[in-house]
DNA sequence: GTGGGTGCAAAGTGTTTGCAAGTGT
DNA sequence: ACACTTGCAAACACTTTGCACCCAC
C-alpha cells in the first residue's frame, strides 16, 4: 500500500528493460509509469488515456506494442474476464498468486489470496502428472446488499 | 461416459428449446447434435465444421446465433483460455463445477473437480460479502514427461 | 550514425447484424 | 399465414502490422 512499494516495482521494470536492451523513449516511459502508478486493473484503452495525460504523442499502436513487454517482465498479468478486451493487472509483483472475485452487480473486482487453495491446486496438478506453472481463480458473484439497497459497500473498496 | 448420459443431455436441451418456444430448424438440430455428441471443448469454427457434416446449409452466422442459446440453457459453458477465440464446454450438465488444467507442452486440457476448493471458494466469497454465482479455476501446467521424452502420456487421455 | 521505436492508416481476426428470402408451427 | 430463422455480406471492435520518419544510444 505504501508508495515506496510501488516505486520499487516500477524500478524493477526499468531494470528488466535495461537487461533486455530496450530503449527508454518518452512514450514508453509514459506508458510504464501509467501502468505502475495504479493498482487498478486496466485495459489497453485506459492505459492509452493515462499515458496521453503524461505525453500527448503516445499512440495506440505503441501502447499495444508495449503491453507484451510489460507482461514479459512478469510484473503485469494479462487477465481475460470474458469481455471483448483484456485487462491488465499490475499487482502481480507483490502478490503473484492472487485471485479475483468479479461482482456482477457493481462491476467491482476484488482480489484475494488463499494458501489453502494454492496447496490443493498444487496437489491436484501433480496427481495428474503435471507441474504447475501458473494458476487463476475467477469467482463470479453477486452482492445481496446491492440487490436490496441498490448500493454496495464494496464500491468504496478500491 | 455412457452414451445414455450424453443422449439425455441433448434431450435436456431440446426440452429447454421447447420451453423457450425455439423452432427446431434442421440447421439448429445439426448444431445442437454436434455440440452434445462430443465431450471435447470446441470453438465456434469447429462447431460450424461438425454441423456442416450433418447439414451443408449451416452458416457461420447461425452457429454464432445458436451459441448463446446453448450457454443460456446452462448445459454449455463459455471458456476463455486467453486465445483470440472462445472455447465451449458441453460437460457442465454432468459436472457443473469442474475446472481445467491446460498443459503448455501438449495443448491437452484436463478436467478435474475438487470439493475442497469449492468449499474454500464459497467461504472466501461470503467473507467478502458476496454470494458465489459461478467459479472457474484454470491451471496452466507443464508435463515433465513431455519435456524429457518429447511425448506425453496425457495425449491419450482424451 | 544507425538500428530500434514511433505514428499513421490500413489490414486482420473473431464475432455481430441488417435485410430479403425461407420455413416450422 | 405469420413470426421466427436463415444465409449472405457488410459492419464491428479490438488488435496487429507495413512503412516512412524519428530519436535514444
Amino acid at each position: 500500500m505504501s508508495t515506496g512499494e510501488r516505486v520499487s516495482v516500477k524500478q524493477r521494470f526499468y531494470q528488466f528493460a535495461e537487461s533486455q536492451g530496450l530503449r527508454l523513449t518518452t512514450q514508453r516511459m509514459a506508458i510504464i509509469d501509467s501502468a505502475f502508478d495504479t493498482k487498478q486493473h486496466f485495459t489497453a484503452e485506459q492505459l492509452l488515456e493515462w499515458s496521453r495525460e503524461k505525453d500527448k504523442s503516445v499512440s495506440r499502436a505503441t501502447v499495444y506494442r508495449t503491453l507484451p513487454l510489460l507482461t514479459a517482465s512478469g510484473l503485469v498479468k494479462e487477465l481475460d474476464f470474458g469481455k471483448a478486451y483484456k485487462f491488465y493487472d499490475p499487482n502481480y509483483a507483490d502478490h503473484p498468486n492472487h485471485n479475483h472475485i468479479i461482482c456482477q452487480d457493481c462491476d467491482r473486482i476484488v482480489e484475494f489470496e488463499s494458501e489453502q487453495i494454492e496447496k490443493l491446486e498444487d496437489e491436484i496438478t501433480h496427481n495428474h502428472g503435471f507441474s504447475l506453472r501458473s494458476q487463476q481463480v475467477q469467482i463470479t458473484a453477486n452482492c445481496e446488499e446491492f440487490k436490496r439497497s441498490g448500493n454496495c459497500r464494496n464500491r468504496d473498496c478500491n
